[in-house]
DNA sequence: TGCCAGGCCCTCTTTAGGGCCTT
């Protein structure tokens, strides 16, 4: 992989921090002005700290953001919609997202495998780039790695964490910010 | 039923441990 035509800055909310087993609750994705939002209603309940990172919360099959319902879609038909939103983009397309690699990059995986769509969903996307890793790579010394961090020190903002979509739009200012040449960018690709 | 981790980086390192980062 040399080279890529798009990049898509996407994050997850999900049910917990065990990427093995947790369940997608938001997926959020941006590029440019387009911007990608879907829920889906999760099978197993949250940790204690998902509910108060993410403000989500389930009762009688339905599910609240900070006490307010919203419209979920079941898994599967998310996943196809995010396919299809990937899809509109010319390709070679990668995914940006901060800790991609070892956290939403697999959850996501393990769910396309579920619904036999990892094959369909390869087809559309080249591979993951995770902006932790190029930051920690790219400028030593800062004080945090975390997005919160970057944003401020890159950006000299605060945003709304957690927000899947607030989420995916920062760190697409942020990524923006650094400059990043393509053949640099490159180095830090893992496979979907 | 109820529970909930894991990979990388740094360093007081390499026969390892602790902190960070994601929800």
């Amino acid at each position: 992989m040399t080279d890529y035509k798009t990049l898509v800055f996407f994050d997850l909310e999900t049910t917990g921090l065990d990427t093995a087993v947790c369940d997608i609750i938001q997926i959020s994705a941006v590029c440019g002005v387009q911007v990608f939002n879907v829920y889906a209603l999760p099978r197993r309940p949250l940790t204690e700290s998902a509910k108060n990172v993410t403000g989500f919360t389930v009762s009688d099959d339905t599910l609240f953001l900070r006490g307010t319902p919203v419209t979920t879609t079941p898994l599967d038909q998310a996943l196809t919609s995010f396919i299809a939103f990937l899809r509109s983009f010319p390709g070679p397309l990668l995914l940006a997202g901060h800790n991609a690699r070892w956290f939403d990059a697999p959850i996501l995986t393990r769910a396309l495998k579920q619904f036999n769509m990892h094959e369909e969903y390869q087809q559309v996307v080249t591979g993951y780039v995770d902006t932790l890793l190029i930051s920690r790579n790219r400028f030593r010394g800062l004080s945090a790695y975390s997005q919160v961090s970057l944003v401020k020190h890159f950006l000299g903002r605060s945003y709304d964490a957690h927000n899947a979509v607030e989420d995916a739009r920062s760190l697409q200012d942020l990524f923006n910010s650094w400059n990043m040449k393509k053949n640099i960018v490159v180095r830090f690709i893992s496979k979907a």
